[in-house]
DNA sequence: CTGCTTGCAAAGGCTTTGCAGAACA
DNA sequence: TGTTCTGCAAAGCCTTTGCAAGCAG
């Protein structure tokens, strides 16, 4: 689990060791997303990127987003249908996904523990588990929306 | 736990205890969508209630199945930023999910069991927990995509 | 140099919305 | 009859794609 990647070279090797061309866009975009643990849209990041001036344009930050998330660098958290959130923490954990406001707050895998995995169909492997859980303003009346 | 809702009545009485009219278009997509357990994009529920010439709108399919949602007639799964799945099956349970083919598994909850529950931020309650267990056909190869 | 990347704008897919006519209670 | 609902088409959002110019190795 890596934290605080902030510094070029290291970077610079993450990008070498997938084999992909170590272009200004990727180091600029691997330097905001990575540099600690943060959960963000596509449309942050972009907005991130380009708060001083344009620097990366918003299909360079989705296709970026796309290759990251395919070299393991990041990982997708579908909580919602509007739109995925990038998550730069690669270790395994869960999330809290607040509705209201649409912050994620990552849970430790040690802590929520998922037991009791039922039998898979035929010639499938499990890529992943993942547990949200939907959390929102507690309100005076009820359960029901 | 519901299941094999055809009977009219019985549909008649859920939408008027929900305290929505009792439309015919309500009335096919609530029969097409609850009469089993299953999972259905809206576009699919839109072509099974036009599968023997024009019934519903596929606005109005959008629009009933929020509806539904609302009154928790069926559960939304997002498990694919492209489309939601709409779940008749309301009780509680987990999914499979498998990225090959977009197949959705129902797991009972009593197998499948999340335990450790986080401290939830102050004012908030839970509204759900979901276990996405997401599977694929096992490849020789590894475990990279 | 040569091929991979970028950027722009256009296209694409799913979902929502505005409004007039239709249907329910 | 008074509301609520439906349908159509248009609009909205997020995301992907095609293609020419630019950059990395």
């Amino acid at each position: 689990m890596q934290s605080e990647i902030r510094d070029p070279d290291t970077l610079r090797g993450l990008l070498e060791s997938a084999e992909v061309r170590c272009t200004q866009q990727r180091m600029l975009l691997a330097s905001l997303v990575l540099s600690h643990k943060q959960h963000l849209s596509a449309d942050q990041v972009f907005a991130l990127a380009n708060r001083d001036g344009p620097a990366v344009s918003k299909a360079t930050v989705y296709n970026t987003l796309n290759l990251f998330a395919r070299l393991g660098l990041v990982r997708e958290v579908i909580v919602d249908p509007q739109r995925v959130f990038y998550d730069s923490n690669v270790s395994d954990h869960h999330h809290l996904y607040n509705e209201d406001d649409g912050s994620l707050i990552d849970v430790d895998a040690g802590s929520l523990e998922v037991r009791g995995l039922p039998e898979l169909p035929a010639d499938t492997e499990v890529r992943g588990i993942e547990v949200i859980v939907r959390i929102r303003g507690r309100r005076p009346g009820g359960e029901v929306a």
